[in-house]
DNA sequence: ACCTGAACACCGTTCAAGT
DNA sequence: ACCTGAACACCGTTCAAGT
């Protein structure tokens, strides 16, 4: 069936294939292969409308960042900031299988530089320096990444065994995984707020 | 050369190549072939000393995590934190390739245990509650995998062309790639030091 | 025990060929 | 323009065979 009267495949259909087998899968299980696979098409169609993997990934990040929200800098820097990282974490837990991809991804994409304008634009309205507001932004961005590539509760064993004896303090560890969710958004939640109170008593932070 | 008189490969000799084809190649140009290749041997010949990839990539992981410093906390919470967070982030700033490994690593091995261990110890031997202990290990290892994950400044373009008139805010953007070392610095420094500022400030916060 | 070449089931991507 | 099968240069890993 070469050249159907109505095209099988358009950029849209190949990127929520994508984004669902990411979630399904995970990133070392997604392949071009299989991506075609569950269009039902072969390997090589893909590259009428992608050039590459990395383009089609790269597609699918956009997509999931779209819901991020930075409309919060309408109620003072603080709020922005919380709302900003909150949303753009949970967009991105949402989708575990992209994380990895926004933090190792270079990032020229429309979406981010959006995003990274309006959060500049927040903080430097708000009265930080220029120079202040990107490391702020940084400072967020690199704690919102890191919750989100590296669950830190879940990276424990749940076998008590493993502790006893030679990890004192941790022998309550095992606890960590049955409650790993709930463990590792308020690690987030009290770096967020401490973070963000830990700059509104800085000697250059705007009032 | 079948079981040569003195063995051509033992687990520290692997275990070294193998950093230094992260190193210099990054995550995705490392392969056991390739691997097997600067070792002068043949791919299967690996598998006489590790079971699989990922365990040659957790050994150097385990290797790169062992000049992480936990003694600070002889200096009370604050100096142990600052301290912990700051040579975990150069141990693997000085291996950039390792750094996507310790974040997406389920993390059982020894060292990441001995570690977690010890700064949990410092945190509640200063006084904090084991709960947040917990939290504050969390938070403070979010920032630093986050940080060595995803180089901040660096994203960005460095055509001034691509911001101009669509990103006001990112119009000197372009600056930032030049000095991205830096900036990526600033903006961990920035965060670290405002979370445990932010936490020195909270109820519970031992003296 | 430790190393080898051959082989299996995968990859991303290219390309000539079809409509 | 859009899809196909065949093919290229790769993977991780297994296995029988050698010493």
């Amino acid at each position: 069936m070469a050249r159907p009267p109505t095209p099988l495949l358009n950029r849209e259909r190949i990127r929520k294939a994508a984004l669902e087998l990411l979630d399904v899968h995970g990133p070392s299980g997604f392949s071009m292969r299989q991506l075609a696979a569950a269009l039902r098409v072969s390997a090589p169609s893909l590259y009428s409308h992608y050039a590459t993997k990395d383009e089609v990934l790269d597609d699918v990040v956009d997509a999931v960042i779209a819901d991020v929200d930075t409309s919060g800098f309408r109620h003072g820097w603080r709020q922005g900031v919380l709302t900003w990282a909150r949303s753009y974490r949970d967009a991105l837990l949402a989708h575990p299988g992209v994380a990895p991809l926004v933090a190792s991804g270079t990032q020229h994409r429309e979406r981010f530089l959006a995003m990274a304008d309006r959060v500049h634009g927040g903080l430097v309205g708000a009265g930080w320096p220029s120079r202040r507001a990107t490391e702020i932004s940084g400072a967020v961005k690199f704690l919102v990444i890191g919750a989100v590539c590296t669950p830190f509760a879940s990276g424990f064993s749940d076998d008590p065994s493993v502790y006893d004896g030679r990890f004192p303090n941790l022998s309550q560890a095992h606890r960590l995984r049955a409650q790993a969710a709930r463990i590792d958004r308020d690690a987030f939640e009290l770096g967020l707020v401490a973070l963000v109170d830990g700059l509104a008593a800085s000697p250059d932070a705007p009032p």
